[in-house]
DNA sequence: TTGGAAAGTCAACAAGACTGACATAAAATC
DNA sequence: GATTTTATGTCAGTCTTGTTGACTTTCCAA
């Protein structure tokens, strides 16, 4: 981590000497860290037999409520057919409610209900809880870095997704 | 990003205020950075057919070479039957070789063969080329910042894995 | 020496991704 | 008004990758 040299160049900017070493231990830095990230919620899910494509479902409708299901769809990177069997159940078990669009009747806004936000909350909290810890431990300065890195390494038209905080749409 | 405060407490500690909206971003910032993460690899396997669980059973066999099947199944943390179907399919298709152990009988010493060797370096290739390009673009200080948090977003158990560079075991 | 534990294999099943085809309703366009 | 496009939903089939359960071989210790 620290044995990344750094050489100023003329100006200010200045250039990081990575050797493969230092690249691969990013990678599994990457790797393991994410399967940490999503352990807790993972335990919770299994409890009522859900999987990380219902949580995925249910955290995005809560960041952005009255979401289409193509707008989801976009977001998710999935296909139509894979959300269709998450989102089937979710609406039969009562967690989101589908309502036709008023507008374009078309499309079908998607939201949760009382019990979809209770579900919400509880995974959201242990997600939470985790990641305040490790920015705690890691400090501040750490935690600007880290999200530095994190929105370097997204795809371009993904990145859109992620600066785009409460109208999913473009 | 910027907008996540910190105070001074005595003596040289210092706290972070995090909003949910903060620690929202984060989540989803390592969302999407895995998607991006994993995508150019993914690519790659999906012309012969392979999937993620083919990637890294290659790549920690690359890394530690001469690991058993029971090294591996606790670094990738599935079950060995999971596992065992990728192996057989690696091995049937002459990119692992799988050797019966000579002080233990019971176990199988892994490790690539040339064609092995030839798509874990294709395949770290492109994930190093990502990783590179968001390190320079992100700047040495975020980059230590990134690998912090990560490490303290593990979980215990697989920080051990990870601290362990060149055998897999305990 | 025998009985249990450990390492690995085989079989069967489930979730969740995919493609392809098709249906319906509403909107947009010609 | 007729046609085409868009948004959504569904059925069927495939693939990867996870699971559990049952089994073999090997090792070790009582």
């Amino acid at each position: 981590m620290n044995d990344a040299r750094t050489v100023e160049i003329a100006g200010n900017e200045n250039l990081l000497f990575l050797t493969d070493e230092q690249l691969r231990k990013g990678i599994e830095a990457m790797f393991f860290a994410y399967r940490g990230f999503t352990a807790d919620p993972d335990k919770i899910l299994d409890d009522q037999k859900y999987g990380r494509a219902h949580h995925r479902a249910v955290h995005f409708i809560h960041r952005t409520p009255g979401t289409t299901v193509n707008n989801l769809l976009s977001v998710l990177g999935v296909t139509k057919q894979s959300l269709n069997r998450v989102l089937r159940r979710l609406i039969s078990d009562g967690l989101v409610e589908s309502k036709v669009g008023t507008q374009d009747k078309r499309e079908r806004n998607l939201q949760l209900t009382v019990s979809g936000e209770s579900l919400e909350q509880k995974l959201s909290n242990a997600q939470r809880r985790r990641m305040r810890t490790a920015y705690r431990a890691a400090g501040p300065e750490a935690v600007a870095g880290f999200r530095k890195v994190l929105e370097e390494m997204m795809d371009r038209d993904l990145r859109r997704h992620f600066n785009a905080p409460k109208e999913g749409r473009e």
